[in-house]
DNA sequence: CTCATAATTGAGCAACCGTTCAATTATTAT
DNA sequence: ATAATAATTGAACGGTTGCTCAATTATGAG
């Protein structure tokens, strides 16, 4: 049995081959760290909803308020964390902010994710 | 222009065809619910690198905890999270837990989350 | 039985997160 | 210019969350 690899873990390896192959087919921490920052945005029931109905129209902050019953500021908080992780884009016509998905894919991780939790 | 349709909400619904439509179309509240709770599991590097892990080999709590660099404790207490979620399953062979993946569809979620971020 | 070790557990704490509230900007209409 | 409205912003508050630490359980070895 081999000592501790790291400082900060507090036991030895019990399977060093195993710990070996995952190791190496690892990715890149930065991977790791978009990765859930990505579903970080999934993760929000306000969000998630958000996400949704945009992927059925593009909506404005207004008409999101009023689907989901809560302030237009609740609202545009969350579409500002949308925007900057590249979720959703906006079109501005007027004093009226049209938003819509970033990209048709984003629909796609709904799917799976449906597709989870009716089993 | 229609008054506000719910206390909650601070304004005037701009488009209400658009917000009836999606209204209809929109899922029951517990499935985003659901939804977002499933996310939340993907949203946290310590877990999305364990179950990333787990979609490799098999692993006990200590081998996890080598090969992120973390104590047992933080690991195992992760882990209660997966169980409770039904994300993974674990099988104890006398003073070893092995864990493992509850179903192999999870790995789906994982590849639609790295198209995404690989663009 | 006693000891060592794998794993779990609960309390506590610091950091993070989502909403509210009030103030502000931008645009349009009068 | 003034008023009204869509949207954004930043500070503040309360709740949640992830880790640490210490204690505990469970199993196997000597």
């Amino acid at each position: 049995m081999k000592q501790k690899e790291q400082s900060v873990c507090d036991c030895d390896v019990i399977h060093e081959d195993v710990v070996e192959r995952v190791r190496n087919a690892m990715p890149d921490g930065k991977n790791f760290y978009d990765l859930a920052n990505l579903y970080k945005m999934f993760a929000d029931n306000t969000r998630v909803r958000i996400l949704w109905a945009l992927s059925c129209e593009d909506m404005c902050v207004c008409d999101l308020a009023v689907l989901l019953g809560m302030t237009k500021s609740a609202i545009s908080h969350q579409l500002k964390s949308l925007r900057l992780t590249n979720l959703v884009k906006y079109d501005k016509q007027g004093k009226v902010v049209y938003y819509s998905l970033a990209d048709d894919h984003i629909k796609d991780i709904f799917e799976k994710g449906f597709e989870h939790i009716h089993e």
